[in-house]
DNA sequence: GTCTATATCGGGATAGAC
DNA sequence: GTCTATCCCGATATAGAC
């Protein structure tokens, strides 16, 4: 019999991203994944040989989520606007099913530079690509001048930042009431996109 | 002799403010804070009764750096203009002397959303008037209708958000050489003020 | 106040039975 | 494949000499 051979592999897997995009690295322990995964700690080790192994799968995951993926976006035929609104969409969707990917991404980026170093050139992220097509010739007639890097970096600010501090955003501005702060991230969506279209028209 | 008295314990300080800022409570050793000190571990315990006792002095400096001081400009007699210019400068000087606070902080606070609870409310941060007064009535004739929670959200972001991903940003963005990063930095205070009061006007 | 030595615990990792 | 038992190390913390 084939036993659950896979299955358990797939259930330390969610085990672990839960456990380390929740609390990071040094904030999990292999016993606190294999409670998640309702197993012994022995079976970790089995399946991937050390925590780093491990983490490194997770982390790998992770890191593909949030570089945001937005190549077709970005060739596509439409409007500078156009294109800004579908990269936010798309963007803030991907946020809203991985919440907590961001900070978890940008700690352990923090932690050990290194990391994904190889991962992201291999990628096949052409970010001079994506550079040329996010502002083009045609474009700048509509727009005030700005520095594409600017840009892209602006929007990304714009979406993820609001993740990254929800805890202290939900304190701070809605005294943790969760229907506040649920309204004040669907109504984001619009604004930000609204706030970035108004910010480089003429 | 009154030997090194509170030297010692402000040497503690600024060590564990160096290690604990840069790789959180849960990466950082009581070993690491004393070899950063130069003494010995024994003597944290002597100063500060436990880890926890210690990181909660860091914390607590860390917070009171991170949550914006604009009273005084946002009850100011300036224009909205002038009053975001102003938030944007002091803001960024603050980010430019303390990089790694605000991963640090959102870091811990997301591992421990209790922590800061008290804190900020006995912080004397009165919400509600820099709400009311960051958009006056007078100021809406110049602007297009914003809600000023999302409009001091995306200040915030568009300050804090290049800090918290600088090694991603000068990894993918500009292949780690350093003076690109540190010109694109030098840039974005300008940048960014014209970024949002052009995102704000009419 | 500052050090050395030590107690105690929890972590990652392996051996070996089933 | 899965478990128990165990090793070894590094961590926080304390005791006690100086």
């Amino acid at each position: 019999m084939d036993k659950k051979i896979g299955r358990t592999e797939s259930r330390i897997l969610e085990a672990a991203k839960e456990q380390f995009i929740r609390n990071g690295l040094d904030g999990t322990s292999m016993q606190n994944i294999a409670d998640a995964a309702a197993i012994n700690k022995s079976l970790l080790h089995y399946y991937f040989r050390s925590k780093e192994k491990l983490f490194d799968s997770v982390f790998n995951y992770a890191l593909k989520r949030f570089v945001p993926q937005i190549h077709d976006i970005v060739v596509s035929d439409n409007s500078i606007f156009t294109r800004i609104e579908m990269i936010v969409n798309q963007y803030m969707d991907m946020l809203d099913e991985n919440p907590f990917i961001p900070l978890f991404i940008l700690h352990e980026i923090h932690r050990n530079p290194q990391r994904p170093a190889d991962l992201l050139l291999g990628s096949g992220l052409d970010l001079k690509l994506i550079l040329r097509n996010l502002i083009r010739e045609d474009d700048r007639k509509l727009m005030r001048p700005i520095d594409p890097i600017h840009l892209i970096v602006n929007i990304i600010s714009l979406c993820v930042f609001p993740y990254v501090a929800s805890p202290l955003i939900d304190q701070i501005m809605f005294n943790n009431r969760k229907e506040l702060s649920l309204k004040f991230r669907e109504e984001r969506k619009e604004e930000i996109t609204r706030f970035i279209i108004n910010a480089i028209s003429i």
